[in-house]
DNA sequence: GTCCCGAGCTAAAACGTTTTTACTCCGTCC
DNA sequence: GGACGGAGTAAAAACGTTTTAGCTCGGGAC
C-alpha cells in the first residue's frame, strides 16, 4: 500500500497505533532521521572511507540515540554469513566436554561470533539432522568433538564450503583441520611411570573400539608392554565404554582372577571416568589403593584432583584443545580455504597424585622373566606439578 | 548482468564456470525444474492445501532429488524468526550446568530448534553483549540460567517481545516465566535430617549474597535453627562462593575454633561443590567424616555418588529443570504472549549417603539448653533411594 | 448467455541489509 | 572553457524466502 513513500516519511512511523512491541528501527528509519540514504548509513556504520567524517558522526550519534542495531538475519542473507559456528558434541554432560567448550567459547567470543551447541547423543540421525540444520543456517564454520560424521554429511559440509575442524577423532578419508592429543605419548608416560615404580603386571581398560583415540591408546599400551617386556596376558585388557560404570565392571573383571598373581598390580584406564569407576570398584572390593593396586587415568578431569579421589592421571589440556580448534577454525574462515589442512597435536603430561605407588612386596616377590633389553628406558619421569 | 532472465533459465546454471562450491540450489532453481512458480514450490513444501496433490508430489520429489533445503536466513528474514533459542549460562564448566543444558537441549531438539550457548563468565558486559547479539539474531526465545540480567537488558528483551524464562534466580521487578527449586524445603530437609540424627550445632556454608537462591537457602537454615532451637552462634555461618576452594577454606574457618565444643558437628553447604571442598578440608585436617563431622551438600551433582565421595546431599533435579524451562519457553513462543507468567517450582529430595551420621558421643555428651518446644518435628525423614 | 465461484496457480511485494553502479558537484588541469 | 577526476552521496539490485493479491479457467446456477 505505501508504494512510493516519501523520503522524509519515517519507515516505522504512523501506522503502528496498535498493540505489541513498537517494531525496532530499521536502517531506513535511521537514514530518514539523518537525512541520508540507507547506503550511506550502511557505509558509515561499517566505517567505510567514502563517507564524510561529519556525516559518519551524525549517523553514529543518531544510531546510538535510537538504539539501532542491524538485523543479523538481513545482513546474513545479503552477506552469506551468520557469525555463528556450530559445535557438535556427543554428550555435554560428560565432564570432559564442558572444559573444551569453554575453550572454544572463549576465542569465538573474541570475534563476537555465536556458538550453536549440538548435542548428538552419539545418534547418527541426530548428528545428520544437526549438520543439515547448521548448513541451512549458513554457519561460518563447524567444530566436531570426539566423533566423526558420516561420509554423506562430510560431503555436504565440504560441498557447502564450510570450514570444519575435527577434535580428538580423525575423519578417515577426509582432509580437514584437526586438533588432538598425542595419545600414544600419554599412555606411554603412564606405563613408563608405573614400570619405573616396579610394576610388571599392568591392566588396561580400553575405550570404545572404532574410535581412533581409543585405538591409539590401546596400541600404546601394547607397545609399552612389549617394549618393557611386561606380562602380556590378554585378560589384562578389558573393554570399557568411557563411562564410570564400565570402569567399575571392567575392574571387577580384572580382579576376578582366581590366583592373586594373575591380577594386575596397576590399572591404566583410557579415561578418568573409567579410572574413577575403577577406584570405586576397588574400594568396594576392599582392595587398597595405591598399596594393593595403583590406578592411573587419562584426561585429568576437574574432580580428579579432589583430595578424596586424588587420581594420578595423564593431563589432557582440555581448554587448550577448544582454544586451538576455535583458532584453527577462525583462521580458516578468515583466510584461504585452499590451504593444506593443519593439525595441532597437544602434549599430554603425567600428573602424579595419590593413586599410584610401587607394588606391594608380596606382588613383586616373585619376579617373572627378566627382560634384558631396555636399559635406556628407565625413568625419564618425575613428579610433575598438577598445573599441567 | 543477467537482467530479465527467461523463466526457463535455471537460476544457478551457466555462469559458474569458475571455482569453488557449485552454489546450492535456490527455490528458483527448484521452481524452474518443476515448471512452476516459486510461490507454488513454497506452498507445496509447506504443505499448504492450495496446491494440487500431483504438483506437490512432483515438487517434493524433485526437491529431494536435487537436495534442496530452504535457506534459514532467508526465511528467517521473511518470517521474523530464527528457530533458535538463546541459552545464557554463567559457567558451562560448573558441573551443575551441563545437566541442565542437556535437559534444555532435549526438548528444544524435538522442535528442531537450535541452541545458542552464551557463557557469560558472570561478567556484566559479556552478558549485555550476548543479549544484544541474541536480539539481533531474532531468536525465538531465551533462557537465563542462575543469573539475572540488568534492568536495561531486561527491557530490551521485553521491548523486542522475546519470551524469556529465568532459571534459579528470580528477576526482581520483572514478570517472566520462572523455573526453580524449593530451596527452603531442600535446606529444611537437610536440617531436619541432621537434627533427627542428634546434631545440635550445625554449620552452614552459604553461597554468594545477592542471589535469591543463596538468600533462600540461608534463610531456611536460620529458620531451621530457630525452629529446632539449635545453637545459633554467628560463627557457624561462613561465606562461600559456590566453588570447591571456597568450601575448603570456609570449612577451615568453621573448624578453627579453639574450644572443640565451639565447632559444629555437622556442616550443610549451599551446594555440592562447596560440600566437596569441605570434605577435602576435613580430610586434610584429619577430621573423620561422618564420625567426627557430618557433611550435607545441595544439588547432587554427578560425581557426588562416587563411592569415595559418597556425599549425602539434597537432590536438585537438574535435567528436569532444563526440561521445564524449555517447555515453558516453547509454550510461550507458540502461544499467547499475553498470558500471565508461570512458575515451575521443582521438589528437592534428600539423598542419604555416607557423609552423614549421628554426632560422636563426645560431641553430644554435653547437652546445652533443652529447647522444649518442638516435639512434633522429630523425624519425618527416612533413608531414600539415591535414584530420584 | 451471464454471473459467480472455487481451485490452482502466478506476479509481485516484502523482509532489512550490503554492494555495485551511477550521479552530482566542484576544483584542477590543460 | 571543456575534460578529467575524486569525493560524497543516492538509486537500485541483490540475497532467498513467504505471503498477499490477483489472475485464469472451467463449471454450475440462474
Amino acid at each position: 500500500m505505501s508504494r512510493n513513500r516519501l523520503p522524509q516519511e519515517e519507515a516505522n512511523g504512523g501506522t503502528d497505533a496498535g498493540q505489541g512491541s513498537p517494531a525496532r528501527p530499521t536502517i531506513l528509519d535511521l537514514a530518514a532521521l539523518c537525512g541520508v540514504s540507507p547506503a550511506t548509513v550502511s557505509n558509515a556504520l561499517a566505517g567505510k572511507p567514502n563517507v564524510k567524517a561529519q556525516t559518519r558522526d551524525l549517523v553514529l550519534r543518531k544510531a546510538r540515540e535510537i538504539g539501532y542495531h542491524a538485523s543479523s538475519t538481513a545482513r546474513g542473507l545479503r552477506m552469506g554469513r551468520s557469525w555463528s559456528i556450530g559445535l557438535v558434541v556427543g554428550d555435554i554432560a560428560n565432564p570432559f566436554v564442558p572444559d573444551v567448550v569453554r575453550g572454544v567459547e572463549d576465542v569465538v567470543w573474541r570475534e563476537r561470533k555465536n556458538l550453536i551447541l549440538c548435542n548428538t547423543d552419539f545418534q547418527a540421525e541426530k548428528k545428520t539432522a544437526y549438520v543439515r540444520s547448521l548448513l541451512d543456517k549458513q554457519i561460518d564454520g563447524m567444530i566436531v568433538l570426539s566423533q566423526i560424521l558420516d561420509d554423506q554429511d562430510m560431503e555436504r559440509v565440504e560441498a557447502a564450503g564450510i570450514p570444519l575442524v575435527t577434535v580428538n577423532r580423525r575423519a578417515p578419508g577426509h582432509s580437514c583441520d584437526y586438533v588432538g592429543i598425542d595419545n600414544q605419548a600419554g599412555v606411554r608416560m603412564a606405563m613408563d611411570y608405573l614400570v619405573s615404580l616396579g610394576h610388571r603386571r599392568i591392566g588396561f581398560i580400553k575405550g570404545l573400539f572404532r574410535s581412533s583415540s581409543a585405538d591409539d591408546r590401546l596400541a600404546a599400551y601394547q607397545e609399552a608392554v612389549a617394549a618393557h617386556g611386561l606380562d602380556s596376558d590378554p585378560s589384562l585388557v578389558v573393554q570399557g565404554d568411557y563411562s564410570m560404570e564400565s570402569g567399575d565392571s571392567a575392574t571387577r573383571n580384572l580382579m576376578a582372577a582366581q590366583r592373586p598373581t594373575a591380577r594386575p598390580t596397576a590399572i591404566v584406564a583410557a579415561n578418568d571416568l573409567m579410572a574413577l569407576g575403577a577406584l570405586g570398584a576397588l574400594h568396594d572390593l576392599g582392595i587398597k589403593v595405591p598399596s594393593d593396586v595403583s590406578v592411573v587415568g587419562f584426561d585429568n578431569i576437574q574432580l580428579a584432583e579432589h583430595p578424596l579421589l586424588n587420581l594420578t592421571t595423564i593431563n589432557h589440556p582440555k581448554r587448550e584443545t577448544g582454544d586451538s580448534a576455535a583458532r584453527l577454525l577462525l583462521q580458516r574462515i578468515a583466510g584461504d580455504r585452499g590451504d593444506p589442512p593443519r593439525s595441532v597435536i597437544l602434549k599430554p603430561s603425567l600428573i602424579v597424585r595419590g593413586t599410584s605407588a610401587p607394588p606391594s612386596a608380596a606382588a613383586v616377590a616373585k619376579p617373572r622373566r627378566r627382560s634384558a633389553s631396555q636399559p635406556e628406558k628407565n625413568q625419564a619421569e618425575k613428579k610433575q606439578a598438577a598445573g599441567t
